[in-house]
DNA sequence: GTCTATAGCGAGATAGAC
DNA sequence: GTCTATCTCGCTATAGAC
């Protein structure tokens, strides 16, 4: 069970995920714990601090399971697989943290959502130096290094989804397949991803 | 500048994009609209009627799109194209509504959500209808055909998130892009998709 | 550390004049 | 069709007893 501030912050997770953010009182958070309102605010100072408490943990327990997967991997393909398998993994595990995530930062005042944006943009930074790395290596076909980084990481974020964890799929199996799709897509081998500068462009 | 339901239909569209549905109230959308809150009453019979109506002809005119976007297209390589072009163009020209579509459908009640989601499955069908064709007629890739219209969807769907109207790509290069990314990876001379069965599961 | 009680405010929606 | 005025409700947060 832990203890009650964990208890707040997994009702809270449910309700913001379920419900929204704003659509979520604070006497909801406090029916689904247990306990009466007023005793939130022994725990957390505001509803925006129990959201922030959320999206930071979610956001330092990404990056540091994905530092772990990546220790000791040494050639770019390895590294690209072990990247996205531990992404998908994560979104798969961290469902609606992860939900909240993308959809809820409206609710941070500026200074909490510098502090997340921060640790967000340092992950995704991992991804986009892996690929224009494997590109000028000569590993990855070329292309657009930023669009193809945001092709990747949203298509494998939005697992968080459809993902049903009842569903006919462990999160393991998507996260294999996921793997596959992006890695085979990126190798040299396949077509060339610089179609952009070949393209018939319409304006 | 349109009929008064239009402005307070535009001001909304900002508002819920800006804020959130929930986080947006009644008289941020008078005031941006020019008249009292009182006056929106006329036009709309609540609030939640504003977003049901902005979700609703989203989904419509998307579903109108892509038909007309197809029409005529003979072969599946062809109608796939078609299909990812029409879908990313239309999601960075109505960024804004596409993007409360994903995220504010919990503001629906039961009715209204069940009214959207038919809208939007059925949409959905008509992708995973083409891929599953291509499958079977021997001109894509094979492999589970759920999981890759899931991944090809949501890629194409996440553009929303990040295209900037003003940034250095136009929605025509973005769409044309994700056409040939989409595409050349399906097709049946790159490397296979039904990766799944020859994997090594974990569990 | 949790409680009861409540302050202080703004929300969605309605009534009825013009 | 838009206005002013207002109803009713529930919200975040605080005070202070135990």
């Amino acid at each position: 069970m832990g203890t009650t501030k964990e208890v707040i912050k997994k009702a809270a997770i449910n309700l913001f995920y379920k419900k929204s953010y704003f659509a979520t009182a604070m006497s909801n958070i406090a029916l689904d714990s247990g306990i009466r309102k007023a005793s939130i605010y022994h725990h957390y100072a505001s509803k925006e601090d129990i959201l922030f408490d959320i999206l930071m943990t979610t956001m330092e327990e990404l990056n540091a399971y994905i530092d772990s997967c990546l220790k000791g991997v040494e050639n770019i393909e390895n590294q690209m697989r072990a990247a996205i398998r531990a992404h998908v993994k994560f979104h798969c595990d961290h469902q609606k943290e992860v939900l909240i995530s993308d959809s809820e930062l409206r609710g941070l005042t500026a200074n909490n959502f510098k502090s997340f944006v921060a640790q967000r943009d340092a992950y995704e930074k991992k991804f986009q130096d892996m690929i224009t790395k494997g590109m000028d290596q000569g590993y990855f076909a070329t292309g657009d290094a930023k669009v193809i980084s945001y092709a990747i990481l949203t298509m494998c974020t939005a697992v968080a989804h459809w993902f049903n964890p009842r569903g006919r799929l462990s999160g393991n199996q998507i996260s294999t397949m996921y793997e596959e799709l992006v890695v085979s897509r990126l190798l040299r081998e396949s077509l060339p991803l610089n179609f952009f500068e070949t393209s018939v462009l319409e304006e």
